[in-house]
DNA sequence: ATAGGGTTAG
């Protein structure tokens, strides 16, 4: 393990203002500290307040009251013990008499001592009493720009953006923090267009204020306005500091220019910027893990002087991030002090990297642990449990957020309708969507997404007519959805539809769409949707590239697809594969070796599916030699090939003839439950007119599948081509007496074909599909404030 | 005394 280090703790929480009715004396539980204040107060308030008071006198009076104020609102947030709550609350009622005295002796008219009225109430929580002091502080003229600003912050606190806005607007001069709180409340409520009114218009600066437009649009996707403020801020003389750097450093990142983004780290370290700021440091191991620079991150932790909990939980994330989930694991158990988050990005990471059965189990160990659970928690243990369709382990969460008060939460209902539609219970995840009483988009689109995914499209396609906004997730929900369900047509008039309806598709819709336009063998409309993409600029993309190259090869235009391969900036293992499949799928099989061969001598590593790929063209070229070489191949690369490899050596091996090496290579096969190879082998018996490796097949067969039509049409046939008519004619009696029928004229080899490439094309949409969140760009322009989308084409631009 | 940031997350 690391190095061992101090833990910072947290300091303890401030107690909540739990405010008593007050019945006791109050000197009886007064805070010790307010005694002797209180004994000055009450010899002052004895003499009584200065009849003819002289400025200074009056002034003094006033101060006293102001720092008594002030020290009945430090009890309440101050850093007590909890087990003293009580006793501070009850520092109300001196407050309340210390507001009556100030009224009386008119010093409540003193600009300090009604700031500190407000200041004290709000500490309170007393917000009728607060908004009172605030009146009466205008009505006596008392009211300081400080007055405004606090109440403009405490509406914004309480979430009330209008009421806000109203104070903000009337009030008699604007202070550049207000103007601050303002334009960060709109943002954070997504009101950019708002945000950017007052930004232009506030004639004065901060750094606290350019921070805030930074971070406002960077939140809000918009991280080339981000870095335009970044500009402005500097232009106007006014220095950052670690805030506007973590700001930058987003905006960035978020722009996707890392090298912009490190550079500006840099920098700020360079400039001790992030000497010794814990918080940002913890920043930094992510942004090294999220840039993939797994010893930077680990450098900056080892280099730090102090960690705290989420430090620790940032290296187990740059563990499991990188796939290194043990080590993930290690740390979590290492760790001086873990919380619910450390739990939770475990049990994420787990989930995300496809060990859903580890994540269900670490759930389990967390919860004995004595952790508390947490929203982000359950949305991953719940997508945990919707991939492992474990319903009952689901039910049992759903239960236990029930008990909870958060089944309704968006996030976790959404992960629930998933669970329950991946475990084939829309009903039950249609009840759980008509339970949330404030649905978001989110919330639609996955029960969109679970209708698709259970083959109701007809639900699917009325929920998303149904639904009061769309956005680019919801159109690409319903077009892949189309496209899954093999409705490839309505997938492209749904494609129509959202460019009508003026939403830009995206690098995810691209894919669906284009692989619609492959299975209808519509090179015309390729073409057209190729032509958005080079419009739209995104055609460079690695996942459209693929998804352009697999159309092209799979409407059998190679030449265009080769095109497409050869002139993409940047290939994946997928676009490889795509590429690959296609020339075999074509009956190029040396061009698509030769190609593979090529893959073998760049950087990117071959996965499963990619053998899978050239496989196929050893089959469909007769090469027996080589498909073995490959298949040997394999484990050199770290693969274990799968069920569906087998099946793919048995039929090279059993299309050659060679029935014993296959049925040898099928016993030795791990998952023996794979009907599918029984089948070609049983298949290859009827050509090669072996009868008892073929009965032996077809045993075997019977056994796994009892309904597995094809068994009893190959073994018919294999009997018809042995000549054993009788037995040929048994078997079709034995098929019509358990009422099967024979499915439509497809052969052993078509289908084979057909599940492979059913195989690499889906494995190739998940991977075009997992993109990550496509982000919505679209939002008012920086630059013209009106036109919808952040690469707005306007002359404010030149 | 009031303003801006930083670990997980559909």
């Amino acid at each position: 393990m690391r190095a061992a280090v101090r833990v910072k703790r947290p300091p303890p929480r401030p107690p909540p203002a739990v405010l008593q009715p007050v019945a006791k004396a109050k000197s009886e539980m007064m805070h010790p500290t307010l005694a002797p204040l209180l004994k000055t107060l009450k010899v002052r308030l004895a003499i009584g307040p200065p009849l003819a008071p002289t400025a200074k006198a009056f002034k003094s009076y006033a101060e006293t009251c102001a720092s008594l104020l002030r020290l009945c609102r430090a009890a309440v947030i101050g850093t007590a013990s909890p087990a003293s709550t009580s006793s501070f609350s009850t520092n109300l009622p001196l407050a309340l008499s210390l507001h009556a005295h100030a009224v009386r002796s008119g010093v409540a008219a003193d600009r300090s001592v009604a700031s500190h009225l407000l200041t004290t109430y709000a500490a309170f929580a007393r917000s009728a009493e607060r908004d009172r002091a605030f009146l009466d502080c205008v009505a006596a003229n008392a009211a300081s720009s400080f007055t405004y600003d606090f109440m403009v912050s405490e509406h914004v606190k309480a979430g009330d953006i209008p009421a806000a806005r109203k104070l903000f607007d009337g009030m008699p001069e604007r202070s550049v923090v207000s103007y601050t709180t303002m334009v960060d409340a709109l943002m954070k409520r997504g009101c950019v267009a708002d945000a950017v009114e007052l930004y232009q218009q506030c004639p004065l600066g901060s750094v606290a204020f350019f921070t805030a437009m930074i971070s406002g649009f960077a939140r809000n996707e918009l991280h080339r306005s981000a870095l335009g403020v970044f500009h402005d801020m500097l232009g106007s003389g006014v220095r950052p500091n670690d805030i506007t750097f973590v700001c930058v450093i987003k905006a960035c990142a978020g722009a996707g220019d890392f090298s912009a983004a490190m550079s500006i780290v840099g920098l700020a370290i360079k400039s001790n910027f992030f000497d010794k700021n814990i918080e940002v440091q913890n920043y930094l191991i992510t942004l090294y893990r999220r840039m993939g620079d797994t010893a930077a991150a680990f450098k900056v932790f080892d280099e730090m002087e102090v960690k705290d909990v989420v430090s620790w939980t940032a290296l187990l994330d740059v563990y499991a991030d990188a796939g290194d989930l043990d080590g993930a694991r290690r740390v979590l158990h290492a760790m001086p002090e873990r919380n619910e988050v450390s739990w939770a990005t475990l049990i994420a990471r787990c989930e995300q990297k496809g060990d859903a059965a580890e994540a269900v189990s670490l759930y389990s160990e967390m919860l004995a642990d004595g952790c508390r659970t947490n929203i982000s928690c359950f949305s991953s243990v719940l997508s945990a449990s919707a991939s492992l369709q474990d319903l009952r382990g689901g039910a049992r969460i759903h239960a236990r957020t029930l008990k909870m008060g958060c089944s309704t939460n968006v996030f976790v209902s959404s992960s629930l309708i998933d669970m329950y539609c991946k475990s084939n219970k829309c009903r039950d995840a249609q009840i759980v969507f008509d339970t949330i009483p404030q649905k978001n988009i989110v919330c639609w689109n996955s029960l969109i997404s679970g209708y698709s995914y259970n083959g109701k499209m007809v639900e699917a396609e009325d929920l998303f007519n149904k639904m009061p906004a769309r956005n680019s997730a919801s159109w690409n929900t319903i077009i892949s959805g189309y496209v899954q369900n093999r409705q490839f047509v309505d997938a492209l008039k749904s494609f129509n539809a959202m460019l009508a309806s003026g939403q830009i598709p995206g690098k995810i819709t691209f894919s669906s769409v284009l692989l619609a336009c492959a299975n209808l063998c519509s090179v015309e409309m390729g073409k057209m949707v190729h032509a958005k993409t080079i419009k739209l600029g995104i055609e460079d993309s690695v996942f459209v590239g693929t998804a352009l190259s697999d159309m092209y090869a799979k409407s059998g235009d190679l030449e265009s697809s080769k095109k497409v391969f050869n002139q993409m900036p940047e290939r994946n293992d997928v676009t490889w594969t795509a590429m690959i499949q296609g020339l075999a799928e074509n009956g190029f099989a040396e061009e698509s070796i030769l190609l593979f061969e090529d893959m073998m001598a760049t950087e990117i590593p071959p996965n499963e599916h990619t053998f899978l790929a050239v496989l196929f063209a050893c089959s469909h070229g007769g090469l027996v030699e080589q498909a073995i070489h490959y298949f040997e191949t394999m484990q050199a690369w770290g693969l274990s090939p799968k069920a569906k490899h087998y099946t793919c050596m048995v039929d090279v091996l059993a299309r050659a003839g060679q029935l014993t090496e296959a049925e040898d290579l099928l016993m030795k096969t791990p998952s023996r439950s794979e009907a599918n190879s029984w089948a070609a082998l049983l298949s290859a018996c009827s050509t090669f007119r072996n009868e008892e490796i073929g009965e032996r097949a077809a045993k075997k067969l019977r056994e796994l599948e009892k309904d597995n039509t094809a068994g009893y049409v190959l073994l018919s046939n294999m009997y018809a081509s042995c000549g054993r008519w009788k037995d040929a004619a048994e078997m079709r009696l034995l098929m019509k007496g358990i009422t099967l029928k024979k499915e439509g004229g497809c052969s052993w080899v078509q289908l084979a074909s057909l599940a492979w490439s059913l195989a690499v094309s889906q494995y190739m949409q998940v991977h075009i599909c997992e993109t990550g969140a496509q982000k919505a760009f679209d939002g008012p322009c920086w630059d013209c404030s009106n036109v919808a989308s952040i690469d707005c084409q306007c002359e404010a631009k030149g």
